[in-house]
DNA sequence: ACCTGAACACCGTTCAAGT
DNA sequence: ACCTGAACACCGTTCAAGT
């Protein structure tokens, strides 16, 4: 009975039941305590839950592209032990890139990693909030994104832009695709079964079917794989998108020169290289 | 006592303290009456919530590019009654775009409207999940935001995914701003001093400073307007992006003809002109 | 048709008390 | 140092009863 076992034992259950079913008395209930006894390892509800945060946003740090990622084990690929003991050997990979690559994959395999994560679990992205301030997993990731960014041709200033517009942009994702993912579950119905059903209402109104057509229409376009692939090809558009637009932003920028109009002094860029 | 009364103390009550102290009791008290009554008018909790999203959607479509947008008062700019009744007089007119204006201009308009919707109620974006059947109001929404997309020259295919990324990103952005805005409060702080801590908490990471230099020289920058400044310039630069990424994607469409890769029959862009 | 009171099965958290 | 029981002030919702 420690703080390990108690935040592995809440993000199970936030996994399994979601966040509004979670409380301390039900948590007690699954370590086999009286409701008040957690109260001796976590200040509060908020507290723990800030730590099951925290250990999920570990899961994007297995494996790293610089050793600036976690205090414990610095380069090998390896999660950490409170995950994977809760949730059973999901072992989350795709936030890792190769080192040297091109920053449109290193960025793509940030940003899916991320938007996997919050789709894992959906109880997360209502904790995270502002990505400011929320512990030292979440603050490495950044520093990974930012480093990503570093290589576009971008200057300073318009990295910091990108780097909120990503993380929000992944963030709106995620969260809407988590919030779908649930309500289905909840339903009682596969993602299919409900999305026809939601077309189904929304072809009542006539200027709906004219611009997509009917749901017997949209379900046997050819190359229709289901919900799940068209916002799996909506979100690589997405980033299509982004990239692109980071594109043309840099050739601005170096078309202009290098400094941009929001940083001060100490060009991170030409600091590191 | 009637349902709109109901809606609209719902609201009110919202804004005020917050969907976390929201509840059916409390919200008897405000109406004067017994905590069960309200029952009468709704069948739950969550409907009632329900209710209350649809009348904030309704705040977008004050005044419109076309007919389409609610069902009473079809052109004039007239806000709905409960709204204004609730939160005293804020019209607002940001989603209101000139009708024949370039497309660019339109969707910024549209987006700067979500979004600041998403702030004036940070209790709405939680509730929103999908974008998928919530209210009428939602629905007009959308469909002026896709008769923006149809402007673009991008293919219809190339329109749904960007109606995706637009809602998301605007989703993600205003959440967190919700979120931060409301963090601020309840702490008692203003958004700077909030802000100036969470930095000061960070330069407790070296890799942090060496980036973005100290807390003092963040703060002293010429041309830092403090935090709200600060945002409303990462949201443009992320309209800028979104923007240029679209605009590289209709040259592509374009060069390569009209025709995406996902749609069926019945093409809208071609159906509408 | 509309509202009430009492009740049920829950919450987070405090606090004195046990070992 | 660690855990418990009882208690406080809350929840959403049901249901029989009032007018």
């Amino acid at each position: 009975m420690d703080r390990e076992r108690i935040t592995a034992a809440t993000v199970r259950l936030l996994d399994e039941e979601g966040l509004s079913k979670f409380s301390m008395r039900r948590l007690a209930a699954e370590l086999d305590v009286t409701a008040m006894s957690v109260y001796w390892y976590v200040d509060t509800k908020d507290d723990l839950l800030e730590l099951a945060l925290d250990a999920v946003m570990a899961e994007l740090l297995t494996g790293g592209t610089e050793a600036e990622a976690a205090p414990p084990e610095p380069a090998a690929p390896v999660a950490p032990a409170e995950t994977v003991a809760s949730t059973g050997a999901v072992a989350p990979t795709e936030a890792v890139a190769p080192a040297g690559a091109d920053w449109r994959v290193r960025l793509r395999a940030l940003a899916s990693g991320y938007r996997s994560m919050i789709v894992r679990h959906p109880w997360a992205s209502p904790l995270m909030g502002s990505f400011l301030n929320i512990g030292p997993h979440s603050q490495a990731f950044s520093c990974r994104l930012r480093a990503v960014l570093r290589d576009t041709g971008m200057s300073p200033a318009q990295q910091l832009g990108a780097l909120s517009a990503v993380f929000r942009f992944v963030y709106g994702f995620g969260t809407i695709e988590g919030h779908f993912v649930r309500r289905c579950a909840s339903a009682g119905m596969s993602q299919d079964e409900y999305y026809r059903d939601a077309l189904g209402s929304m072809s009542e109104r006539p200027e709906f079917v004219e611009s997509f057509g009917s749901t017997e229409e949209i379900f046997g376009t050819q190359g229709f794989g289901g919900v799940e692939d068209l916002r799996e090809r909506d979100f690589a558009f997405a980033l299509d998108l982004l990239v692109a637009g980071i594109e043309a932003q840099a050739g601005k920028a170096s078309a202009r020169g290098p400094a941009g109009e929001r940083t001060a002094d100490g060009d991170p860029a030409a600091a590191r290289g």
